[in-house]
DNA sequence: AACAATTAAATTGCACACAATTTAATTGCG
DNA sequence: CGCAATTAAATTGTGTGCAATTTAATTGTT
């Protein structure tokens, strides 16, 4: 067995890092994105709650309340979530006034979902959410916005590329 | 109504932005953080399919993997999972048996859960699997460094501080 | 027109997540 | 010692996620 470094810093592991520092779950990637998106759920759970929607349904309202009336699939490609997902939780923002589901008349394998009156007037009190969290963040904007972006651009990669 | 200006930047929202842009999904961190979670998830299952386990039944091997035989809630505080998460999880991986799961002859409360030999021989199988994510994320490692250091910062604060 | 291929949702089966509650064991305090 | 308070897991119930399959509708080709 090779005489190894004793591990001396706790970072990402450079080219040559032993397999060991690589699997630290400090040092990976993927946990603190994980561990972070669960933070940011619970976060917003009780302010969610206070509307009567989950984490989920609320990134639906976000996108029904830019642009209202898409397909399920449209919904899945904004939201990166497949029908499997998008259909009992749809179903269950039916039953709760948010949304209405209607089969397309020329195309009867799409469904439309758009907003009720009651889903349109949640967005008004919803405004003062981002607010809270940016609150809870504690850090500049800027740094936010800056690490929303690389957040965005690590995303795109997986998404396309796979293992290969 | 008042006279908005038109949402100029696609940014996360300066002091004196919109409600209608701090709502815009692409402005939001939190989705950024949970669909970059979901595909990493996505990348990593087929690698961990084939060595018989699940994504967070892989960060439970993680920890014990560096640290074995905790109780379920020490396990718990490392991966910040609770124990409504974490015991289903562990009783399958027992059954899968990548770990044994004791209850503590001392503290009848407690359950502590250690890897079995085969638990232990899958570390050396998982080893190629870091360089594989690495390589699907197609940017210098450098840059994975600094974005996990911020994306554990956020999450620090975000655990912590609350929605206050 | 007929029919294979494609497409869109829905369904099925499994595995998380977590709040809230329950059960059981331990600790602490008078 | 005795018992309330605390602690640790497990349980319950609801809501995601997703692969794989199924159902139903549409399109393309001959």
């Amino acid at each position: 067995m090779p005489h190894e470094m004793p591990d001396p810093a706790p970072d990402l592991t450079p080219p040559g890092a032993t397999s060991d520092a690589m699997l630290r779950l400090d040092n990976q990637l993927c946990f603190a994105l994980y561990s972070a998106s669960l933070a940011m759920t619970r976060l917003y759970q009780p302010l969610l709650g206070a509307l009567g929607m989950t984490y989920p349904q609320y990134l639906v309202m976000l996108v029904l309340w830019e642009q209202d009336g898409l397909s399920v699939s449209e919904l899945g490609e904004r939201l990166l979530l497949n029908s499997g997902t998008l259909t009992p939780l749809l179903k269950r923002m039916e039953s709760s006034g948010l949304v209405t589901r209607q089969r397309d008349a020329h195309d009867e394998r799409r469904v439309h979902i758009a907003l009720t009156a009651a889903g349109r007037e949640v967005k008004a009190r919803a405004a003062s959410i981002p607010g809270c969290i940016l609150n809870a963040a504690q850090c500049p904007v800027s740094e936010l916005v800056a690490l929303t972006r690389q957040v965005q651009a690590l995303r795109q990669r997986l998404v396309h590329g796979g293992v290969a």
